[in-house]
This record gives structure tokens, C-alpha cells and sequence, in this order.
DNA sequence: GGATAACTTCGGTGCGCGCCGAACAATCAG
DNA sequence: CTGATTGTTCGGCGCGCACCGAAGTTATCC
């Protein structure tokens, strides 16, 4: 009907970006994404409780608006988080949308989001506790300023072995921080969030916890982290 | 049909709040809002071209959602983005959405839109050639070292009167990138990003040309600008 | 080759929601 | 008080889309 003279910089695309988001199926799919690996269509289709064939066209949606890429192998198609700025637009998401409700459901469920929340990967860094105590011992320490990695901070990383140069290559923000949904403290994230847990997964420092999100410290890495940052952990 | 037991880390909710944006009035909505400024209900619905009736809709939904704030003044409905934070959300959903397409429909359209690719207000910080020329100049003094203030840089801000102590004091991110959709270039953003921007306005070295985002350097801005960054604007 | 498993395609169903216009309410100006 | 302007409420319409199950396709295993 009427014409379409709106004055619009864009919002259509906007528009169509943020429905693939929308909808709760698609949602679960991105906010299991987060863990940085890839799933196939039927896990994913089994943890958001829908028939494949739905799985698939959701799929299909969220790979045609960029938020994920998929690659075929045999039967199976790997779907993963497109980049880490597809990983920040769920987290950022995620933080801002009221939270569940906090009811554990059952014993079972209520042991994992324990371990979840002790320790566990937001899309390429730490997360959890363990992710909101390295910051913040880093912050006592004066290895961070606000969200500025000072001289000392600097030293201390590549004396740990973390690839800092690489980290500071890239265009992605150099420092960022990432709101804790189970802590509700900010915790390190961008490049050297990511570097920094590239290093301890490496170094078997922190391995996950079956096949989920969760991780823990190794007794190494107990060992190294709580005497690098005076800090017991 | 199907029994609740689906694995929902907060997907509905966060599935609610992008569906707030998944619509193209409302995209308009907040896209228009980027400006900083309070619109009224009937300006935004004109902008939109919808009735006033939907429009009225559309902020119930926004506001219901976090992602604005409302004010009543007399028969008013003045409406804001909620904070920096719902800015940002907005930002970074418009970068990765796709342009559109960049065919200027009139003369009219044309010279509105150079005016905004010369210089505008991206919610709180500035853009368009003027923030990403600005952004570059600092960048090239070594005031700015990736998107980490320097020493120098920081005196250079307190110089031109930034109230740099209070940027930090807040929990918000003190440098960020903000990316540009004229210039698909980088530029400053975060507190500081809004400080530099505030005390521009404050001192007249930048204006509003008419009621929309555009700004442009007054004779007095271009001179000091100018020649504290040692850079022709 | 036949059986199984992962995924896709297709037809069909039903609900959600974006939209409008008309009537109503509240505010302001003269 | 009267008329104009702004916003809200309500009824109704129609499209879009999330969903399923059954049948079809492609790959893997024995």
C-alpha cells in the first residue's frame, strides 16, 4: 500500500540481523555456539529440543546472515560462530537480557551449572570464577589498569608464553572486558583474553570438563597460575 | 505439546530482546535514536512512516525491553536509548548488517547524506570523516597506540580541558573502537570517546546542523583542532 | 550390495504480530 | 469554553514463520 519513502539508513538489514537471534531455538543454538567449537545439525537440533528438519532451516538462516559458517564433512555439517564479533554480538545479547530464573531443576543440573560456574570458555577466553579471579588478581597486581594492560602486565604475559605480538596484530580490540553472567563481574576477554587461554589450554593448564563449556584448573596449573599471580586458586 | 525440557541458558530471554530489534520500525526507531537525543512519539513515528498507533506499539515494546527510557512531559512521550550500553548493542548490530543500498535517491537525499559522511554524532561520540580524521591524527601523534591511550596522550586530552579522572572513574570501557558506516574506518569511542565529544560541543569547536545527527567544526574548532593535532580538518 | 545414520526437502497447520483507522483521553493555546 | 495537537486503546485483518512428520538424498559401515 503505502510507498516506500521511509527514511531508512539501514534498519531493514538491521532488521533481518537481529531476527536471526529472535527466536529461542535459534538463540540456544548461538548461546551453545559460545563455547567456540563446532556442533553438527543434530546436536544442535537434540539440545534445542527440535525435529531436525527445524534444526536445518534455522541453520540455514543463521549461516545465510553471516553469524555462522558451516563446513560439510561426510554426513555431517560442523556449524561454528562466524568470528568473535558474531561471539561478541551473543555475548553482549546474552549480558543485557534478563536473567533466568535461578531454580535448578534437579540435582543433576544443579552439580553442572556448579561447574559452569566455577570455570568454563566464553566463545575464545576464560570465563566464571577462574575468569573473573585471573582478572582481578591481574588488577591487584597492577598487571591491569582499568582495561589498559600496563608495562609489568605485558612482561608477565610473555613470561608466561602468551603470543602477545600476534594479539596486538589484529584489528580486534586489544583489551576488552565481558560481563559475567554467573558472577556478574567483569572478567578479561578480546585478543588477549583469548591469547591468554589459547596459552593455558597449550600448556594443559585448564582442560575441560567432558564435552560442554566447563573447565577446570590441572594441577599444574593450579601450581603455576596461583604462585605467577600470588593468588591461591 | 512438546514438555519444557529443552537446555535454555537464558535463550528466551535474550531471543525477547533481539526480537525488540528484529523489526524494521523499530530498527528505525533506535537507528535514529543513535543521535543521543529524546525524540517524541509522533516525530519518530512520522520517521518511521507508520501511524502514530503503532509507533505507540513499538515503544511500549522497546521500553518494556530495557532498550529505552521515556520521559512524559505534558502530552509528550519523549523517548532515549536507555544507556551507552543499549548504544552500543544498536552499533554493533547496523556494522554487521549489510548496507544498504548506497544509491541516493535525490539531490535532496544526497547532500543530507555528504553531510553526514563529513561529520555526526555516533550516540555519544563523534563520527563520520570528522571522529575517524580525529581518531587517525591521534593515532599518528602517538597519542593513541592501538586502541590503548598513551602517556602523551592523555596530557594532550587534559590540555584541551577532557575531564579525562572521570571518564576512568566509570565501570565502562575507557577506549573502544567504534566502526564507521560512511568511512568503514575505526574510530574513538568508549568514555573517552564521549569526554572528547562532550567537551567539543562545550566549547563550540563543533555544532549541530539542524535536528539530526550531523555536526560540523565551527571557524574555532577547525583552528584549534587543527593546530593541536597538527593536521589540516 | 544392503542396512544404518545424518541431513534435506516438502506439504500442511496454527499462532504471533505488525499494521491501520476510528474512537477516546489528555494537554495546550486562544 | 472551543478547537487543535499528541498520544492511547481497541477491533480486525493478513502475512510471515516456527513447527512437525514423512519421504527423499547422501554418506558410512559391514
Amino acid at each position: 500500500m503505502r510507498p516506500a519513502i521511509r527514511s531508512d539508513d539501514g534498519a531493514a538489514e538491521m532488521a533481518r540481523l537481529a531476527g536471526s537471534l529472535a527466536d529461542r531455538t535459534r538463540a540456544a543454538f548461538c548461546l551453545a555456539l559460545l563455547d567456540g567449537r563446532a556442533w553438527t545439525a543434530g546436536e544442535l537440533a537434540r539440545h534445542g529440543g527440535v525435529a531436525r528438519s527445524t534444526a536445518t532451516a534455522h541453520l540455514d538462516r543463521l549461516v545465510d546472515d553471516g553469524l555462522l559458517v558451516e563446513e560439510r564433512q561426510g554426513r555431517h555439517r560442523y556449524v561454528r560462530l562466524a568470528d568473535h564479533e558474531a561471539a561478541e554480538l551473543v555475548e553482549h545479547l546474552s549480558a543485557r537480557a534478563p536473567q533466568p530464573v535461578p531454580v535448578p531443576a534437579s540435582l543433576r543440573d544443579a552439580t553442572k551449572h556448579a561447574a559452569l560456574a566455577r570455570g568454563r570458555t566464553c566463545y575464545d577466553h576464560l570465563a566464571g570464577a577462574l575468569g573473573v579471579g585471573v582478572t582481578e588478581a591481574m588488577t591487584d597486581r597492577r598487571l591491569l589498569d582499568g582495561w589498559t594492560l600496563t608495562a609489568t602486565g605485558r612482561a608477565w604475559l610473555v613470561d608466561l608464553g602468551v603470543d602477545v605480538e600476534a594479539a596486538r596484530a589484529g584489528r580486534r580490540p586489544f583489551v576488552r572486558s565481558c560481563l559475567d553472567w554467573t558472577e556478574r563481574r567483569p572478567h578479561l576477554a578480546g585478543a588477549i583474553g583469548a591469547a591468554l587461554c589459547r596459552r593455558c589450554f597449550d600448556a594443559q593448564w585448564v582442560e575441560r570438563i567432558g564435552s560442554g563449556r566447563a573447565v577446570r584448573l590441572t594441577p599444574t596449573g593450579r601450581r603455576v597460575l596461583s604462585a605467577s599471580l600470588q593468588h591461591e586458586f
